[in-house]
RNA sequence: GGCCACGUGGCGGAGUGGUUACGCAGCGGAUUGCAAAUCCGUGUACUCCGGUUCAAUUCCGGACGUGGCCUCCA
């Protein structure tokens, strides 16, 4: 079955409008979204880019095909939050090495806690220290250009060199001023300059350059690793809101200027922020929660969360709006997505149904998550009149979002209890069809307790049967 | 101080210049020995004040509120 491919729309930072999607090559579509930095756990709001630019990821594929869309999100694993981390934890050990520790026991916490949230891996996903000769190309060319000028030992652009500077975040150098937070340093031609290349003491990572031992600013990383990957120009750049300024603009700064083209990514994509219980997560507030958090502990709601609960719960609010994550939140994701797990009808890997129209185009929508739902709403309630398609593009369509098709162990999925509950429940059966009440019901809540619920039905025959399903 | 978002019923949340979706919870009904699951039905909202308009929740302006950025925080 072929249905007719949505057209995209997104919504654009550099434009503030919502405009049809095309992309440059579409054999090879391009996004790069900004990483972790891996000093640390990533904390729920890390997860919301995560998760929203997955969904993007997988609706690209859909539309232009599996082998047509690269993906590429960022390690950043050279950082001054990574030494002070380093030091910290590891005092005893040479700083190099130390920092080895941090950085992979991070990125692999980083990467486990993401697949939990049912993300698809991007195409490449570099670090920065792979990538230093990159930066050190693309910081010759801004100097080269004259973009980029030697100041005490420090390498920095020259803001004032670009006549449009600021044009994603819509605020102009002299904003900046008026902030009179930005730090005035001598060595700065103008105070919005910002650092490339730094030296390194011998206490800090560092890597020869022409401009002496050092280490690259924060912001010349992206600039290298998505033009290896994707190419000086490309079609999508997605991020927290809180990178618009200074982050993407000075991406975009330092690719344009060294590439001398007139953009770097045709859509700049911004997800929204979120607070937790209603305040603004801080550790000092301690309402501080990590991915790890929710998924292993009872941080949030006093109970561990299934990974695909958190990412509904994510996406049950448009990406560019504010989130309020909260356990009552955590629980309406959780029973929204047993309701439509329930009526989900699995078909065989053969029959290759496509996921509901109403469903991709909401999602083609400026991903629309929230209208893709009532669609699977409607779905679910079809199905459960009995409208076996329904079920199927159900199943099809959840597992198009990034979903299971159950999350909870049920006798219709083949679970078979431990022998003394599948005992209990038999034992319940007669005394129902001895009309024994009281006794099928003291066994009912006793497995009640231990978290298996029970579902009676009659059978074609008119017999009395049980379901009976657990949380997993 | 500058720049940028956001403010819809108990909760979540879409959308629209003219009757405000949808979901959860609540309530009523069907079904059930009773439940559960499921189905059917149902009440309540567009922060405030001006302006434009025949008509504004929707457009414009202002106020208030919340949040973000202006230092490397998604």
């Amino acid at each position: 079955m072929t249905t007719a491919k949505p057209q995209l729309s997104l919504y654009n930072t550099l434009t503030r409008t919502k405009a049809p999607f095309v992309p440059m090559d579409a054999n090879n579509v391009r996004m790069y979204v900004c990483g972790p930095t891996v000093y640390d756990f990533a904390h729920i709001g890390n997860a919301r880019p995560v998760i929203v630019f997955d969904l993007l990821f997988r609706l690209l594929r859909h539309v232009y095909g599996a082998d047509h869309v690269t993906y590429v999100r960022n390690i950043t694993d050279v950082d001054d939050k990574i030494n002070a981390r380093a030091l910290r934890d590891f005092p005893d050990l040479p700083l190099n090495e130390a920092i080895r520790r941090v950085t992979e026991k991070t990125e692999t916490q980083f990467l486990s806690d993401v697949k939990a949230l049912g993300t698809l891996d991007p195409t490449h996903q570099p670090r920065a220290t792979d990538n230093i000769a990159q930066m050190q190309a693309l910081i010759a060319a801004l100097i080269e250009r004259n973009h980029a000028y030697v100041a005490s030992g420090e390498v920095l652009f020259d803001t004032q060199s670009m006549p449009d500077y600021g044009q994603l975040s819509g605020r102009n150098l002299e904003d900046n001023l008026a902030g009179a937070r930005v730090a005035v340093e001598a060595h700065k031609k103008n105070p919005g300059d910002f650092v490339l290349w730094k030296l390194s003491a011998d206490n800090e990572p560092g890597w020869d350059s022409p401009w002496g031992r050092g280490r690259p600013g924060w912001h010349i990383e992206c600039s290298a690793m998505s033009e290896r990957y994707l190419g000086p120009i490309f079609d999508i750049h997605g991020g927290g809101l809180d990178l618009i300024f200074p982050h993407h603009e000075n991406e975009i700064a330092q690719s344009r200027c060294a590439h001398g083209s007139q953009a770097m990514a045709n859509v700049w994509m911004h997800n929204g922020f979120l607070q937790v219980e209603g305040q603004k997560m801080s550790k000092s507030l301690g309402n501080f929660v990590t991915i790890n958090d929710l998924l292993q502990t009872g941080a949030l709601g006093g109970q561990a969360w299934p990974g695909e609960v958190l990412r509904l719960a994510m996406l049950m609010t448009h990406y560019r709006e504010p989130i309020d994550f909260s356990a009552r939140r955590l629980e309406e994701a959780e029973a929204k997505l047993r309701d439509w797990q329930r009526a989900a009808r699995e078909t065989s890997p053969q029959a290759e149904i496509a996921p509901d129209a109403d469903v991709l185009l909401a999602i083609a929508d400026d991903l629309n998550f929230h209208r893709a739902s009532v669609a699977l709403d409607a779905l679910a309630r079809r199905a459960n009149r009995g409208e076996a398609e329904a079920g199927e593009a159900l199943a099809a369509s959840l597992h198009f979002l990034g979903f299971t098709l159950s999350s909870a162990l049920t006798s219709d999925d083949g679970w078979e209890p431990p022998a003394h509950i599948a005992t209990a429940i038999a034992a319940r059966l007669d005394a129902l069809n001895a009309r024994d009440f009281d006794k099928a019901d003291a066994i009912r809540n006793e497995l009640a307790e231990q978290g298996i619920a029970l579902l009676d039905y009659k059978d074609d025959q008119g017999q009395r049967q049980t379901k009976w399903e657990v949380k997993r």
